[in-house]
DNA sequence: AGCCTACTAGTTAGCGCTAACGTAAACTAA
DNA sequence: TTAGTTTACGTTAGCGCTAACTAGTAGGCT
C-alpha cells in the first residue's frame, strides 16, 4: 500500500506551515488566493485526501452512521438501506450496516459497536429492546432516527418515523367491503412487533366500520416471510374455509398466502382477494399482481437519513413523521 | 448524550496509570490478577468502551471494512453483503456499504471515501473501472478481496472470488440437451459484465459439445432484471418461434423469461425450458419454480470477509478462488 | 508619527489511544 | 553477596488533524 500524504507532506512541500493547507482543505478563510490556488494544485498531484480518523479525533465528527436492521436481505429493509445509503452519498457521510438477525443481544452489540465507532448519529429499524433500554441507548447517541418504534417521551435529539399502519390495514379492509367480501381474514406478523399491533387496530377498526363482526378465528400470526404466510394460510383455510378475503403482513406472507390458496385450488382473487404491505419488488413480479399498501421504501429511507443530517447539522426537525401507505390496485383484490 | 469515559478517567478512578488500564483493555501481560479484575471492574461499572476511532489512529487499524456492491438491493448482492456482514460480526470488524449504482464515478468516490475513513480491507463487488484504474486503487488499500473480477498480474494484498461461470453455463446447457431440447437461447447480460463474457463462452461449449450449432440470433443481452428479461424474452420469441429453451444471465433474467413465456402462452417448461443461474429467494418463491445455477451467495460473502480478515491479519490465502455452481433442477426444466 | 484595523500566516496544545522505553522492586543463581 | 533476570508498573512521544491563540505586515486614518 502506498504511504499516503499527510497534511504534514503537503505543507512541506508547499513550504507553508500545516495550518494553511488544513484551511484550505476546510475551506476555511486567512489564505491568499494565490498560496490557496498553489496547495490545492498540490493536494491534487499528491493526492491528498483528508484522514478522517484523525479529522474526528478532534472534531468527534465522524461522517458516519450507522444502519441498524434486523436483516439486510429482506427486501423491505434493503430497499430502506438503499435509500438511507443514497441520501448518506448526498452529504458524503458513510454508512454502517449492522443486522440484528432479529436477535437482541445481537442488537445490543450492534449498538455497542457503533458507539466505539463514534458514529455522528444512528438509524434504528425495528428495535426490540425494552422501553427503559431504548432509553438508555439513545442516550449514548448525538441523534438517532427510530424507524417502526415509537417514544412515549420526546426526546431532542431523536426522531421516529413511523407508517401509518392504522390507516393502511383500514384501508385494505374497506377496499375488501367494497368488493363484497365478508369474510376477511388478517394474517399478521410477530406479536413483539409493534407494525403488527397497530395493523391489527386498523384491521379491527375496518371491520367495525363496514359492520362486519371481529372474530379471532379470522386472525392468525406467523413469520414475516413467503414460507410464514403460506403455512398460516393453509391452517387458516383448513379452520375457516369460507375466508374470501386475506389481509397479509406484509407482501411476503401475502405472496405465501397466495400460494397456499392456489395449492387449494382457491382462484386469487375470484375466490379469495389478497392484500399485503410494503410494495416489495415482488409484488409486481408474482402473478396475479399483488394489491398492496404502497410504501416507498427508498424515500423513507432517504428521509431518516437526510433528518438524520439535519439534526446533527444542529438544525431542528420534527420529532415524530408518519408516513401514509397507498393502496396500490393490482390484480390480487 | 452522556460523556462517553476515556482510558484516563478509568485510570484516576482505578488510581494507576493510562498504560495500565490500556494493558487491562488489550489483553496485555504486565498487569497483576488483583490489579486487573479491579481494574476490569470499573470498566463494566463505568460503562467504558475504547475509542476506535483514537485506537486507530495510532494503530492504523479501525477494525472496519469496506463493501462495495452495484446495489444493495439486488438480491444477489443482499445476500452477499448478509455473508460479509455476518463473518465481520464474528471478528468484531464493522461494514461500510456503499452502492456504486453502476456509475463509474459513483464507484471511485466510493473507494475515496473508504479510503478517508482509513478501512482495514475491501471487499469489491463488480468493480467497473478499467485495469489500469483498477491497479492504481488496488494499492491505495491494504487488502481486497474482488469478487467477480479477475487480476491479470496476482498481487500479494489482493484476491479473487469467482463463480465457475464458464462451468456453469455448461452444464445448464447439457441439461437442456439432456431433456431433448434442441433451440438453446441465451439471454445474456450486460456486455461489459465479465461473468457475462464467461457465461457465453460456457454456453457456446455446451452447444458445440452437443454437437448443436451456434446461432447468434439465439443469443441476446438485456439488463440484468425481470424488466430486461421480459422484453429480450419476448423479442427472442418473436425473432426465434422454435426456441425450446432459455439459459437466463440470472434468476431475475429467467424470471422475466418465464413471464414473457406465459404472456405469449407457452408452457413452461413443456414448451420452453428455463434455467436461471444464482438461486436467489425468487427462485423458488415463483410459478414454477425456477432450475438455476445454484451459488451460496451468502457463503461466497463469509469467504470474502473471512479472506480479508485473514490477509489483514498477515495470514497468507488463496490468490484467486472459484466457486462451482451447482444445478439445482426445479420445475422450469 | 501614532494607532487602529484587516488580512495572512505560524505556533501551541490536545483529541484518546498505544508503542517503546524507563524504572523500581522482587526474585534468582552461583 | 553481587550481578542478572523478571515482574509490574509509569513516562514520554506521537498517530493526523483542528481550535484557539499569537504574530507579522500592509494599509488607512487622524
Amino acid at each position: 500500500m502506498k504511504n499516503r500524504p499527510t497534511l504534514a507532506d503537503i505543507a512541506e512541500a508547499a513550504g507553508v506551515s500545516l495550518m494553511t493547507v488544513s484551511r484550505v482543505i476546510n475551506n476555511k478563510a486567512g489564505v491568499s488566493e494565490d498560496l490557496r490556488q498553489e496547495i490545492l494544485g498540490l493536494v491534487t498531484e499528491m493526492g491528498y485526501h483528508p484522514n478522517q480518523i484523525a479529522r474526528g479525533l478532534v472534531t468527534s465528527q465522524t461522517t458516519s452512521v450507522g444502519l441498524i436492521v434486523p436483516d439486510n436481505t429482506n427486501p423491505f429493509f434493503a430497499q430502506i438501506a438503499r435509500g438511507v445509503e443514497d441520501a448518506a452519498y448526498e452529504h458524503a457521510y458513510s454508512v454502517f450496516l449492522v443486522n440484528t438477525v432479529e436477535d437482541p443481544i445481537r442488537e445490543l452489540e450492534a449498538l455497542d459497536s457503533l458507539w466505539q465507532k463514534d458514529v455522528d448519529g444512528l438509524i434504528w429499524c425495528s428495535a426490540r429492546v425494552s422501553a427503559e433500554e431504548l432509553g438508555v441507548q439513545l442516550r449514548r447517541f448525538p441523534a438517532v432516527v427510530l424507524l417502526n418504534r415509537e417514544l412515549e417521551v420526546p426526546l431532542s435529539h431523536v426522531m421516529t418515523l413511523n407508517v401509518h399502519d392504522y390507516r393502511g390495514a383500514r384501508v385494505a379492509v374497506t377496499h375488501f367491503v367494497g368488493q363484497g367480501r365478508q369474510r376477511i381474514a388478517f394474517l399478521n406478523g410477530p406479536s413483539h412487533s409493534l407494525s403488527a399491533h397497530r395493523r391489527l387496530q386498523g384491521y379491527h377498526a375496518g371491520l367495525t366500520t363496514a359492520n362486519l363482526p371481529l372474530d379471532s378465528i379470522l386472525e392468525g400470526c406467523c413469520p414475516p416471510d413467503t414460507e410464514g404466510g403460506y403455512e398460516a394460510a393453509l391452517a387458516l383455510l383448513k379452520r375457516c374455509p369460507d375466508v374470501d378475503a386475506i389481509l397479509a403482513f406484509n407482501d411476503l406472507v401475502a405472496v405465501g398466502a397466495m400460494q397456499a390458496c392456489q395449492a387449494l385450488g382457491r382462484n386469487v382473487p375470484k375466490d379469495i382477494g389478497i392484500i399485503g404491505f410494503d410494495d416489495i419488488p415482488l409484488a409486481t413480479i408474482i402473478k396475479p399482481q399483488l394489491t398492496t399498501l404502497h410504501v416507498n421504501l427508498m424515500h423513507i429511507g432517504k428521509i431518516a437519513m437526510r433528518a438524520l443530517f439535519d439534526m446533527v447539522e444542529g438544525v431542528t426537525c420534527p420529532a415524530a413523521i408518519l408516513i401514509e401507505p397507498e393502496l396500490f390496485v393490482r390484480d390480487s383484490a
